[in-house]
DNA sequence: GTCATCCTGGGCAGTTTGTACAGCCAAACA
DNA sequence: TGTTTGGCTGTACAAACTGCCCAGGATGAC
């Protein structure tokens, strides 16, 4: 189920340079291009790697602020204000999570004055009780997935 | 700056199928395979694509467990909390927000007895006054972009 | 000892990519 | 109105890559 070393630098190697084919990685790693090939599909397959779909920076589509709203929800109304979220676009992505049977999403908006336009279309909607909302002011991390590859290949290593 | 409807298009192909090349992306689009290519240049130099990198599941990588953290920082620590968390590979990304001075952070664990050490890691640090931690049960809505881009891309042809 | 699994190294046909060039069209501009 | 610029089309060609196949060797499990 884990990733050995060799699925760990395959995986570095395509996240710095994705646009190198199956044979220059194999090149890279110093294996037979066949080797990569059924890494690849292994992984793929296994699930490991979703897919290789393209990177969008919300910023240059127009959307620069980014905000987290955290849901209080009505007893009852999760599934209809899932369905509402999901009908809304900028709300990138949607999770429920322990506490106050709460949600958290992600936003994102044209300006902070657009930002009051896309709160309030979350919000209105009759299953919400209360939001609060917190602006991104920087991202010292952008979501990145490398070191924690690096984590479970060095973890299979020694297993 | 914005994108077109035929770079709207493009991009939620490649966002559904990312394995096509551009050959064949020019024949489901119906445009000339030098379009696509003269788009795709466009679009990733400036910025709106940044890449094809593998998305990887870190579920299927044994992390199964998602958590968010909001941690409040002591005046003038942010620099070396952010140098602290960025050495942990389970923070998968980091923001300062609005609020109280505040972070908000993204963490994965092995399980939840793993995310316990996981949480202490991330809060065992001098500059970290106060966390609170929400478990992410369920994940209705997936980090998306189809939307916005679509959302983006009609936008456009409005205007 | 034997089997299953994985990697290697090689080959082949078919397809795609990178790049270039000439023609066409529409919008912008003098 | 005449011209220029920018973008799209269709085509071309060499180089490279992919998908697929196979036999041999190494390794670890039973």
């Amino acid at each position: 189920m884990g990733i050995d070393e060799l699925d760990g630098r395959l995986i570095v190697l395509l996240a710095r340079e994705p646009r190198i084919g199956v044979l220059e990685a194999s090149r890279r790693l110093g294996v037979a291009r066949g080797t990569v090939q059924a890494r690849l599909d292994r992984l793929q397959s296994s699930g490991v790697i979703r897919g290789f779909g393209p990177q969008v920076d919300p910023t240059a589509l127009g959307y620069p602020v980014t905000a987290f709203a955290t849901l209080e929800i009505k007893q009852g109304q999760g599934a209809d204000v899932r369905a509402h979220l999901n009908g809304v676009p900028e709300v990138l992505e949607l999770h429920t999570t322990t506490g106050h049977g709460d949600m958290l999403c992600r936003l994102v908006a044209r300006s902070n004055a657009d930002l009051q336009r896309v709160i309030d279309r979350v919000v209105g909607f009759e299953g919400i009780v209360r939001a609060s909302t917190a602006i991104v002011m920087e991202n010292p991390v952008p979501l990145r997935i490398i070191p924690l590859v690096e984590q479970a290949a060095e973890d299979d290593s020694r297993a």
